[in-house]
Order: C-alpha cells, then sequence, then structure tokens
DNA sequence: CCGAATCCATTCGGATACTG
DNA sequence: CAGTATCCGAATGGATTCGG
C-alpha cells in the first residue's frame, strides 16, 4: 500500500497549497482582477458613474447575467457603490469607491506592459508555431 | 420577424466586441497573467533557472498536465526559455527571458496593492454579508 | 525524467423566461 | 428598468495511462 499512501499525500499536499493560495492576497486579487468583465466594468465607470443599462450599452459582449454578477461582486469587494433611486420606473446608479479608483494605476500599469511588448510576444508566438509547423 | 433581428443584431455586435476583445494588448496580457498557474511559475522561475521536476515540487498544488500546459504557454509567449539536454534520463530546464523578468515589475505592483488593500476588501465582504443575512 | 493523450467531473457562460 | 432563476452546451482541470 506504499504507493497508495503516497498518492494520498501529494493529494494532501495539493489540497494543502490549494487553501494556502485562496488565502494568498496576491492571488485573491488576479482572481477578480483577471475576469474579464471586471476590468471592462471598471474602466467604463472610471469616467463616472453609469447606470446599469449604460454598462449594458458601453459593454456589449457581456450578457446581463454576467453584468449582475459582476457588479454584485465588485460591490461585495468595496470596489463601486450601488445607489437605488426609487422613482418609476426603478433607477439605479454604480459608481467607483475610493477603493476601486485606487486600483485604476495598477490596471493602467499592466495596460502599459501589454502596449509596451505585446509585439514581443506575438513575434514570439509566430516564430514558435513556425517552427512547430 | 423584427424580434428576430434584433437579436440577431445584438449577437453580431456581442461577436465583434469579443473579437475587439480579443485583440486588445491589456485583455491577452490578462488572460495569461490571469492564470492561476502562470504567476506560480513566473514566480519559481524568478530566482533562477529550475528543472520540471523542481517546479513540480515548488508547486505542489499544479498537476503535472496543468505545469505542461503552462510552460509551453509561456515558451510560446517568448516569456520563459526550454534547454533540452539530451542525457539518460532527459534534462529540461526553464529560464526567464527579458522579456519574462520585464513582467516580473507588474506582478510586484499587483502584489502590492493586494497587500496594502486587501484588509479594506475583506472587511466590504463581512459587511456586505452581514447586511444580506 | 519529460510530456502527450484520454477520460471524466465540475464549472462557466449564454439564452430564455419571469418578478418587482 | 433592474434584476433573478433555470436549462444546457462548452470549456476547464484533475487522474490516469502510455510513449520517447
Amino acid at each position: 500500500m506504499t504507493t497508495m499512501r503516497a498518492a494520498e499525500r501529494r493529494e494532501q499536499e495539493r489540497r494543502e497549497y490549494n487553501a494556502y493560495l485562496s488565502e494568498c492576497p496576491g492571488h485573491q486579487l488576479l482572481a477578480t482582477l483577471s475576469d474579464k468583465w471586471v476590468t471592462l466594468v471598471l474602466n467604463a465607470l472610471a469616467d463616472g458613474p453609469r447606470r446599469f443599462s449604460e454598462l449594458s450599452r458601453t459593454i456589449p459582449g457581456a450578457s446581463q447575467k454576467m453584468l449582475s454578477q459582476t457588479v454584485r461582486k465588485l460591490e461585495r469587494d468595496g470596489l463601486i457603490s450601488r445607489t437605488v433611486t426609487p422613482s418609476v420606473p426603478v433607477r439605479v446608479d454604480y459608481e467607483l469607491t475610493a477603493l476601486g479608483e485606487s486600483l485604476l494605476p495598477v490596471q493602467r500599469a499592466i495596460k502599459t506592459w501589454a502596449e509596451a511588448h505585446i509585439e514581443e510576444v506575438h513575434k514570439a508566438r509566430t516564430e514558435y508555431d513556425d517552427r512547430a509547423c
């Protein structure tokens, strides 16, 4: 049963490691930042508050399901605020919080690197693909 | 059939938008950076070259399938280099390229923000959850 | 030792329809 | 207008097995 126990131990290690990762601040942030729609919503709100339908039009690629989920997640994390005006029909505005705004420079850093180096990446890719085929 | 055509147009818009996004450098970078294993491999290689099996031990959470996929992707993007030593058994070393190293400051920026603000995020979450229940 | 290929469970995301 | 609930296909990722 030695092999069996070895397998169990590896699985155990994997679990512990994943648990550790899920507590790591850096990965928690990446988990949210990496979400395709999060980035877009954050950018859409960078210029000022937006209503739900405005967001929907600004980001045509997002289904309204994804949009709902995204804004809820961001609100939960304190990155955006949600304001309901109980008129008829209802009006809901989303706005970046101070915490959310502090995230914009990080996004810009990513964007800056991307624009500066994407050419190299593309070049590397075509070279890699050419070699393969 | 007006509603039908409207639905088609929305779908068309969605397609175009997603196509546009997939060309956006920022999102291409995020797509790779956001990958859980990419971050870990990049960090594991930050200190110097590592063999495949060393990476595997450094990152117990990764199955060897994920590890393979990740290093291949990173090699294709020109972020790491792969060196095969045809001894018996074979020895394969991975190492950050200059391009890969230039990405480390970006990762650090993310990490820095995360460590500085994760507390606020956690606080926001518990408050949000308390309000809900 | 390194890695590709297969199988399978879980998750994600879109379309649709319905509530306040 | 602003969501929520459900169904279902597609993609993800782990375990296992085989090959170089």
